[in-house]
Formats: structure tokens, sequence, C-alpha cells
DNA sequence: CGGTAATATATGTTCTGTCCTATACTTGTT
DNA sequence: AACAAGTATAGGACAGAACATATATTACCG
């Protein structure tokens, strides 16, 4: 249900291809809160165009391949109005990471630790891809429908650092309750040297205050 | 395969059956971070012991129907272990109301701000559950694996939390935005009871600070 | 000339997950 | 006696998504 009327509202933009919906919208735009496979897409808009809801129209083209231009029937507009009024309620956080941690007590200590700081590192990661792609979008949003694609963007920042911020502290905890566990710290080298957590601010910040 | 070893996870701790995997384990204790339909845990239980990983005992009983107590395999912690130390990415966001939300530019401005509202009050409602749990947990983890079924709970939490932070942020911009585009407020309605937002510490010290 | 990349669409297959229905036995309620 | 509720397992049907593969055209590069 949900890409049938993410489909729709890019399609209420402006008439595009699948192709184009596929590399430019999904690919490019959306990608921080929903994707979509290439087959999904055709078929997809396949189903819309059947239940009346777009409309094609093929095009000739010297140059490339023919191409599938859909756009926006009423039914369609109609139909992608009423989605959107609709309410229901939030996803289920739903993260095979938290099934691995759970089971992961009888790793040893350090692997533990190394699990979270895995994760850490991949959503760090992640942070750093959205900045940059919220530094090409404008400052000010000219209108509405960019200051909503700017918010959309925000979920996703807001979203990993909350995931970082409570690796940090995890790993606060979890330091904690090993040398609670084991008062004999291995050699000096676990405790010694902690590559283990920057500054809270750092994260938050987005490495302005590095 | 994530449902697999949540499985696995499980009947390492003890064995037990298809009937107590859906009712304790997944309703109960996992519903935070995985959730598993009925009909989905016996047919994993089916393919986990036709490939080996668990065992299943047969067992009658005088005043209940009968059940299959399932139990690991050498080869099953094998493979446990084996997943647990795996790194693979965070998933993705993915969030129909974040697509509602960018295609919602045509909407009333108080259909608009009334769609964040909705949203923030049904993650309120979810915070306040997450609590609830929270609190039935025993404050101080006695083990290891209580302390990281505690983080995954954090987690949740932290996932909700940041769920609602950002809608306050987004409902102050859009209500700036909107004040801007149009500045004639309708009949002082708008502005003069806002029953928007409460203090952002309430949300983030679970209602002890109301 | 051959290979790769970009444009453009389409289909087959498989997996996960959800919903629904069925079966069977016991206990407690009306 | 009928019915609901709890315990316990099972299977059919289907939608959404992922993965793989196929096909056609043109452009560019070495």
């Amino acid at each position: 249900m949900s890409l049938e009327h993410a489909i729709l509202g890019f399609l209420r933009e402006g008439p595009m291809t699948g192709y184009d919906l596929k590399n430019v919208c999904f690919d490019e735009s959306a990608s921080h809160y929903w994707t979509a496979d290439q087959s999904q897409v055709y078929r997809t808009l396949d189903r819309l165009e059947s239940r009346k809801l777009i409309r094609a129209k093929r095009e000739r083209q010297t140059t490339r391949p023919d191409r599938k231009v859909y756009s926006m029937t009423d039914a369609g507009t109609v139909e992608l109005d009423a989605w959107i009024a609709r309410t229901d309620p939030p996803p289920p956080l739903r993260d095979p990471f938290l099934i691995r941690l759970r089971f992961a007590s009888d790793l040893p200590a350090d692997d533990l630790l190394g699990l979270l700081r895995d994760r850490r590192g991949a959503l760090q990661e992640r942070l750093e891809s959205l900045r940059v792609r919220s530094a090409e979008e404008p400052a000010e949003p000219p209108d509405r429908a960019a200051l909503l694609h700017r918010l959309t963007l925000d979920a996703a920042v807001a979203d990993v650092r909350a995931g970082i911020d409570w690796i940090d502290d995890s790993l606060e905890l979890l330091e904690a309750r090993i040398e609670q566990e084991d008062p004999t710290p291995p050699g000096g080298q676990s405790r010694l040297f902690s590559p283990t957590r920057g500054a809270r601010g750092t994260v938050t910040d987005e490495g302005s205050a590095t």
C-alpha cells in the first residue's frame, strides 16, 4: 500500500517514467524513509494503471528505448488524498541487532563491546551521509513541499542520532557491569587507553565541534 | 533469518513449546523489538527441526492437548553463535508516515498540523506502555542477560522519544512557516489557545514533571 | 570492433510476514 | 447443555519485498 501511494505522490508533482521513479525519486529523494526495488516499481505502476489511478502514454524516442510516461488521473488524486489523511499506528521497532544483543550474554566481554562499537560506526557513517544530503538541500526551503521534504531528512537524522546515543549509554552501562563482574582488568589493556566513545557533543552537532 | 535466530536464542535459555515462544517470548518479552505471528513461529520451528538445529520431544498431557517441547542441538548453538557475531548494516528507516508527510503539502494547514499531532499522541501512548513494561523489570538487572534485555527496552524508549522530539521540532517549524505564509490568523483560534506541545521535559522524563 | 554504461521495461522466483481458518481438548460460566 | 476462554498445533492464501535475469537501444571508450 505504501509504495503505491508514494508513487502517486511523486506522480502528482509531475508525469514520470518508471525509470525516473526508481532512479530519481526512490534512490535519490526518498531513500532515507522508503526504498523500492526496480521490479517492484514497474509492477506497482502496472497495478495502478489497471486500477485507473494513473495513466500511461507511450513515447517513441529516437535516441533511447521507448518509454511510458505515467501521469495521475482524477481517481488517483482522490485516492492519494484519502490515504494521506488516514492515520495508522507508527511501525513497531524491528531490528535484528536487538535480537543479537539480547542473546549475546555468553560472548566474551570484548566481543560484546565490539558488537556495539561496530554498530555505532555504521550509524555514524549513515549520519554522515545524511549530513551530506542535508547540505545539498536549500537551507531555507522555498515552499511547503520543500519544507516537508526537509522534515523527512530531519526524521532520519533524529533516528540515527537516537541510535548512536543509545549505544553510547549502553556501552557505559556494559563497561561498568563488566568491570564489576571481573574486577581484574586484563593487563591494563582494556582500561588504560579506551578508544570507546567520543564526547557526546561530537555526535550531536555533526562534527563542527570536533 | 532473524526470526529463526530469535527462536534459537530463546530455546538456548531453556526448552519450550511453540505456544510459549509465541505467547511468552514474542508477545511479552521481545515485542518491543521483534514480533512474530503464531503461524510463523510454528512453521519456523518445523524448518529449524528439519535442519537439525533444534529437536522436538512430544509430551502427552492428560489435562491439556499434547505439546511439542523443543530444545537446542549442538548444531543450533553453533549456528546461533555465528549469527550473533555477524555484523550487518542497521535496517533503513521505513515509515509510511513520512511518505504521508512528504506529500501532504496541499493539505489545509490545520489538517497538516493534525497529522503530526495525531502521530505524537500515538507515540506518547507507546512511550507510556514502554514505561510500564520498564517498571516491571528489576531496576538492577541481576545478570548480564537481564542487563541486555534492559538495553533493548532502552533502545525502544530512545526510538520513540526521538520520534516525539522530532515531531515537536517539526510542529514548531511548520507553525512558523504557516504563519509566515498566511499572516492572518483565523479569528485568534489557532494561536490563542494552543494545545500543541507540552514542555520538552515532559517527554523526556516520563511525566514526573508534568 | 568489442565492451561497458546508461536508458528503459519486464518477468520468474523466493522469502518473510500477515490473515484467516481449522482442529482438539479442558475448564469454567451461564 | 451450550458457550466462551485457555492451551496447543497446523495449513491455505496472499501481499510486500528482495533477488535474479532478460531484453532492446544508443553512446562512449579503448
